[in-house]
DNA sequence: TTTTCCAGTAACCAGATGGAAACTGCCAAC
DNA sequence: GTTGGCAGTTTCCATCTGGTTACTGGAAAA
């Protein structure tokens, strides 16, 4: 499941859809808030989470999520360091609408159990 | 809003989110879905309501959606031809997605009314 | 002492795909 | 007779972007 993103594309002056699909785009994005949705998790825990998406697109689109203040990361002085990821509020406005995603998903699995 | 999704990689199997997204994804697939949930529409009305998405993408859209069976494509004998496009009864199922997207980005707007 | 784990980063590649612009055929209206 | 609308199609181009592989450096476990 690969969702993409064009970053020179903004999202619509006012319109709804774009602002929220600003934030929800860019790909396996759904997946990362999804399993930050039941509490913060560690970088390798997110991988493990999501074994497909590869480290490189992980961190670009943790980065991504935190700039535009979907999550907060925050550095552990252990060692090794561990970093944990959390949703901000703003990242927690999302859930809502994966939510439905995965309802409808789950709704559509169940009318045709084909992969 | 640009929405990509990778022809190459199909929905995980079992997966909810991957089987709603492998139909919500694509490039402004979402808009046309949302234009089309007030009822059917022919393509001049809905390039019309979506004057970003070029003539291109819109077909090709359009006929990805056919062929998943998300909406149904009727060439009507009139001269010249008009076709109406319309959700099946498995496009109407994305639909409780699709609205959580749109609330969710009027929540945003109202939160921060910068475009 | 070698391996493993942590959290990445750098370099390079390939393919997908969206954008722009031009063109189609047919009919009706002006 | 030419302009306009319908519903596209075709071509070419640029670029985006994700995948893969290799590498980092310190600490702890084997």
């Amino acid at each position: 499941m690969v969702l993409k993103v064009r970053k020179k594309v903004t999202a619509l002056p006012g319109c709804p859809m774009s602002k929220c699909m600003d934030l929800l785009g860019g790909c396996w994005t759904p997946e990362v808030l999804w399993s930050l949705s039941e509490g913060p998790r560690r970088f390798s825990e997110l991988r493990r989470d999501c074994p497909f998406i590869s480290a490189k697109v992980m961190t670009s689109r943790l980065r991504d999520l935190e700039q535009r203040g979907v999550l907060s990361r925050k550095v552990m002085p252990t060692s090794p360091p561990t970093v944990e990821y959390a949703l901000t509020e703003l990242g927690k406005e999302l859930l809502p609408a994966i939510r439905s995603i995965v309802d409808v998903g789950t709704r559509l699995l169940l009318r045709d159990p084909t992969p």
